[in-house]
DNA sequence: TAGATTGTTAATCGATTAACAATC
DNA sequence: TAGATTGTTAATCGATTAACAATC
């Protein structure tokens, strides 16, 4: 049970379960079952029993899972029970959009590094934080403990600052540039591509 | 061949070819394999064979895809070819750095109309849009004939946002909001929550 | 022709769902 | 106890990959 590899289709459903728990938990709902969750969040409830139970036993037969006791510990599965700091490089409309988000991430993450290419952005304030020059992006990483990066930069410079990230020690990657970028087998990358998106929605037109 | 299901993985990797193939028209690449295909989009060739191969027989053995044809069979699949009009709601920072993606859209989708709940953000101007009130949401939709809607306002309004979208007659949805929306089948709805990415990320920290 | 590459079938792999004994 | 609901196995379903004849 400890080794066993855990699907990506099952890691991206937990923050889900994870975001819906504590609305749960902030209307002072105590327990809920697998087949509330399912209606909610438009899944199978076999298939989140199944999910949870990937990492233990989590619920009480007959009764469902205290609510308190899953959001804690999903957020021990995913590592958000203590503050992971976040760096973004590209101060433009959409870095800065994501850097108002903080406040929502809470405890579990956090923005504490913004850094821009061009100097005219350079020391410009977003939202508490001192947007800085790509020089300083190797140091300030390391200082700082960041772990995940965030690139919202246009697709021509986002494998430079990719690697960049991935020299500096980032261990995972969340891509907004509308390209694919190439990373070393032990760094994660998911791609946040709004376009691919809207045009693949665009097939499910009548 | 006309009426077999396409799977919704199949045609989330038809933007991504699309993506690829018109950077290599801009650099007059004439004509391109499924291995160099796969090779540059971490995917499997034969998995790039095959979902073209579900649309028609766009290669030539021995020779590879003809870049321009591609792109253009790829649009036609993807309803891309003929510009499609998307509404937004929610004025807020993400909205507004959407707003200003039209450019990279290009012909083939356009925002033409943002919506805002505030009463303050009425009449500003983003990216030559006017912000309009919630209330002429319908007309306007109906009047600009846009069929796809993108959805960013805070969690607690998504809903409803949701629901006023499909009753104004629009058929996909894009939502940004962290939450699950539930819409008649048939219409279609993507969910780019950045924040879910992000955690999920969290899970594959070494 | 020889080499390359498609389209497609068959094999494999993986994910979802149904069913049910266990039990709260 | 009776009803509800889990955890888990087995069945199903679907997606990916390998292999290769066809052919440019």
């Amino acid at each position: 049970m400890k080794s066993m590899k855990i699907s990506d289709a099952v890691v991206r459903r937990l923050p889900i379960y994870l975001r819906f728990l504590s609305e749960l938990a902030m209307n002072n709902v105590l327990t809920v079952s697998s087949q509330d969750l399912g209606q909610k969040l438009n899944l199978n409830p076999a298939q989140i029993r199944k999910d949870l139970a990937y990492f233990g036993e989590f619920g009480k037969k007959g009764i469902g899972y205290d609510v308190l006791f899953l959001i804690e510990k999903i957020r021990q599965i995913l590592k958000l029970d203590k503050t992971l700091s976040v760096g973004l490089v590209g101060a433009g409309n959409l870095g800065r959009a994501l850097c108002n988000y903080n406040t929502y991430l809470k405890d579990s993450m956090k923005i504490v590094a913004v850094f821009d290419a061009t100097p005219e952005q350079h020391g410009k304030v977003i939202n508490n934080l001192i947007v800085q020059p790509m020089e300083e992006l190797e140091a300030t990483i390391k200082a700082l403990q960041i772990r995940i990066g965030i690139i919202t930069v246009p697709s021509t410079a986002a494998q430079q600052v990719a690697t960049q990230f991935v020299a500096a020690g980032v261990e995972a990657i969340l891509n907004f540039a509308p390209v694919v970028i190439k990373v070393p087998n032990n760094v994660r990358v998911h791609h946040a591509d709004f376009t691919t998106d809207l045009q693949s929605l665009a097939y499910y037109l009548g």
